[in-house]
Parts: structure tokens; C-alpha cells; sequence
DNA sequence: ACTGTTTTAGTACTTTAGTATGAGTACTAA
DNA sequence: TTAGTACTCATACTAAAGTACTAAAACAGT
């Protein structure tokens, strides 16, 4: 929204800027109003696309983007988080131990703790259901 | 490529009649040159926008679509994709079983070779791996 | 300082998952 | 008809995954 804000503000600036710099050559008289209208139309042009990518990757960023309320809505802690991360890249409790630095029954608690928290039965589940919530990333 | 083609042809068009446009209104002198650049910024404004937000829509499709050349190209069977599908929804061998009407044995027959097929160690793993190969939606 | 949560880790157990192998049936292409 | 492939199922394993506790250390907020 502030984005928004200060990208429409510099144009309206800019819009205003390029008046007095038509109204400058025009009494002048050494630049044609052909050239002005051409260099206003490949700005505005250039801004429109850049204005648009940049809004895609915020679209796919947010497509992609995480809801972490709901995270903290279902109860899930930060560490649980981070395994559920892993098990959807599809690693094992060992090698998910191994990644975090901590014992495979520590990693075998804090699924267990997900599973219940996700409301589901199997690690499979529990990828299903926290892409359902927009927990973890497609 | 031939929609790239056919904008810009049409911008270069566009670009030539408000040149056209300016030295007429300019002759008659009752429009401004400030009016026109206005419109000039506005309308290739639009037109930056509009591009990209195409360019947006295709790009999202793209990243939903299954290949199922891939899946061919893999030797994956018909069989063995279905199974597929049913594992990226969570469901255990047993519960695959039931709603394909078959034992679990051979659910278990048709995982054991998804996962060669897939160099998958597990069942996750497959899930990620059929992911990234765009065999299944994300 | 006390309280509640998080993170850690263990044991003992049950349940799934996955491997290896063999084998029967059905369908398809040579 | 035969060779190949896909689908089916079973047995007997081993290896993960998951459950159900207990418990201690670390930490944050009151």
C-alpha cells in the first residue's frame, strides 16, 4: 500500500516535471514536440512494465508467501515449523535430525506434535493439509 | 514470439498516429501539447500495464500444468501414476488399496517401482521429486 | 522468582513403509 | 504362438515411522 502510494506520487511528479520541460523546449524552439511526445510515450511505457513486474513477483512471492498467523493459529512452534519444512522436501527423521543438529527422537516428538496439530495421520497428510492452509510453499 | 511481434508492431502504429495527431491539433492550436502528453503518458502507461499482466497469466498456467510426456518419459504406467497421485494426497498403502480395489501388496509392488522410477528413497521424497519434474500439480 | 512453553531426549512399543523374490493372469505386438 | 509388459498378489523380511509416555534444561513473560 505505501508502495503504491509513493510509485503513483512519483509519477504524478514526473507527469509534471515533463510539462515544464514541453513548455521549456517549446519556447525555445530547438526541440521538436515529435521527440517530447516519443520520450514521454518510451518512459511511461518502461515505467508500466516495470511497475507490473515488480507487482508479478510480489503476486508470485504471495502465492508462495506463508501465512504465518495461521501458523501460530494451529499452535505450531517455531522448531515444529522447521521440521515440517524438511518432511516436505522429503526427508527422513534421521536425516532431518542430522540437518537441525539434534537426536532423530527429538525430531520423531516434534512430528508427532505436528501430526496432531495438523489433524493428520501420516507425514503425507501432514504435507497436504499445511499446503491447504497455506502453511508451506506449493 | 508472435504476440511480442504483433504489441509491438502495434505500439510503433499507435506511436505514428499521435505524432500525426500532435501536428494537427498544434496547426488548429485549440489543444494543448500539455493535453496530448498527458494522454501519451497515460495511454502507454495502460499499455505497460496490460502487457505484463498477460505476460502474468500465462506464466502461472505454465507452472500448473502437468507433462504428461514426462511421465512417459519416465516409464511410469498408468497404474503406477494413479498410486502416485493418491500418495501426494496422503493417503497410506492400505487406504490406496481400498480405493483402487486392489490388496495393499500390490500398492506396495506399485510404490517399490515409483520409487526406482522417480530415484525416490521414500514415499516424500517421490512427492518432492514428481513435483519438480512437474509429473504432478503443485 | 515463578509459570508456562519450547526444545531436547530417552525407552518401549505398534504400525506403516519399503525390499526382495516368485508367480499367476491378461493383453499386445512381432 | 511367443516374447514382452502391465497388473495382480503373496511371503518374509528389514527399516522407517509413529505412539505414549517421562523428564530435564532453556527461555520468556509476569
Amino acid at each position: 500500500m505505501k508502495k503504491t502510494v509513493f510509485v503513483f506520487s512519483t509519477l504524478i511528479l514526473l507527469l509534471l516535471l515533463l510539462f515544464r520541460l514541453s513548455e521549456y523546449a517549446f519556447l525555445i524552439g530547438d526541440i521538436s514536440v515529435e521527440l517530447i511526445i516519443a520520450i514521454v510515450a518510451i518512459v511511461f511505457l518502461s515505467i508500466g512494465l516495470h511497475i507490473n513486474k515488480n507487482q508479478m513477483g510480489v503476486k508470485v512471492m504471495v502465492s508462495h508467501e506463508v501465512d504465518s498467523e495461521r501458523i501460530k493459529a494451529h499452535g505450531i512452534s517455531k522448531r515444529e515449523y522447521e521440521v515440517l519444512l524438511e518432511i516436505s522436501n522429503g526427508l527422513s527423521n534421521k536425516e532431518i535430525g542430522a540437518k537441525l543438529h539434534v537426536s532423530e527422537s527429538t525430531i520423531k516428538t516434534h512430528v508427532s506434535n505436528l501430526l496432531i496439530k495438523l489433524d493428520a495421520k501420516r507425514r503425507t497428510q501432514a504435507i497436504q493439509k499445511a499446503k491447504e492452509l497455506q502453511i508451506i510453499s506449493a
